[in-house]
DNA sequence: GTCTATAGAAGGATAGAC
DNA sequence: GTCTATCCTTCTATAGAC
């Protein structure tokens, strides 16, 4: 029944998208997926063919689903600095339900660079990060930025928004002995970050 | 003879490094060490009886390596100004020399929090920070800087400077399709970060 | 479509000669 | 200390019954 396979195919996906995100592509196992869904291994390659093609497809769909956060930013109408909180705001709190997602991705690019090249290759960075100069020319005099320095800046939102994530491991053993809680952190991220960023830049 | 013994030992130690920074735990193999140190895998296994310990070796090693150059932040006789400016240029300096290693240990640490833990548990992160404050103590009056915020702001200039490397295979994709090159970015990362962190720190 | 059983390859680890 | 040969387990993948 197309309904029932359905159904499998897609316990099949979840239950290897949380093993892929815990263990990587190299530590995952095909039987811990298996029975994470509870099915058999078996089953795995009558739907996925291949270890590599499961992957494939789960690491496709996250991805898209963790660069799409950051579409708002060109779309939304607000003021720049509307738009910084709104982007602290909503992409944060997009990790806080998906904590592990970060540290997956960044660390599967490295390993294989190859894999998200066809996924952001035909995306033309110089025009997209180019229509924020354009959205917001009129109020760019109170701030400092220009097309040279964007990919700092760029980066710089980036970086404050997810390296908390991807380095959680290391930051809950610092904040565990220094007496911060990590939720705690994360919550009061939102607004110290947008608040960062918007003194860094105002003139 | 003990200084042909040191010279295996640390070729293996070097080869164990490159292979485990590139693939990571769950994805090297032994006969690639084997291979890259060019001796055999029976050799291996002499000198460091299991894969998990040639690991934990590498591993220790190497974060004590990248954990200890924040030290210069707690020591230095400078200015809270200079001492921003000094870390990133001698942090990323660091980086630009061990590029992989900030996403090497930070997914290692992920996929493995303990391992971390008898390393930097023992250390008072609530006093070293702390240090912070008195040292600084006479021209505090200049920044927004106090014991609650001090964990946002330790950890924004930790991201500001590791970042880029840890999330490297995404930026270069980015950037090439931007037409910005990724070692001049780095290189222009080292007193960019500092002022914005300046900037956006001072009352 | 789902299962059991198993093939076949790879990888970690050891035995034993030199 | 270093090598070859090999054991044994684990893992991906497939064959074949139902």
């Amino acid at each position: 029944m197309s309904e029932n396979e359905k159904l499998t195919e897609e316990k099949i996906f979840e239950a290897a998208t949380v093993v892929f995100e815990e263990e990587g592509l190299s530590g995952a196992r095909m039987q811990t997926i298996a029975d994470r869904a509870g099915i058999n291994k078996a089953l795995l390659h009558y739907y996925f063919r291949t270890k590599d093609h499961l992957f494939e497809a789960v690491f496709t769909k996250l991805a898209k689903k963790m660069f799409s956060k950051f579409n708002p930013i060109f779309e939304k109408e607000l003021s720049l600095e509307e738009k910084i909180r709104f982007f602290f705001r909503e992409h944060i709190s997009f990790m806080q339900h998906n904590p592990k997602l970060p540290g997956f991705i960044i660390n599967e690019i490295n390993h294989n660079p190859q894999r998200i090249k066809k996924l952001l290759s035909n995306i033309d960075f110089k025009k997209l990060w180019s229509t924020i100069l354009e959205h917001h020319a009129h109020e760019l005099y109170k701030y400092n930025i220009t097309e040279e320095n964007l990919p700092q800046i760029m980066t710089t939102i980036a970086s404050l928004s997810v390296f908390p994530f991807a380095a959680r491991g290391i930051l809950e053993i610092v904040f565990n002995n220094y007496g911060v809680n990590f939720d705690k952190y994360i919550e009061d991220r939102k607004t110290f970050a947008a608040d960062f960023v918007i003194k860094a830049i105002t003139k």
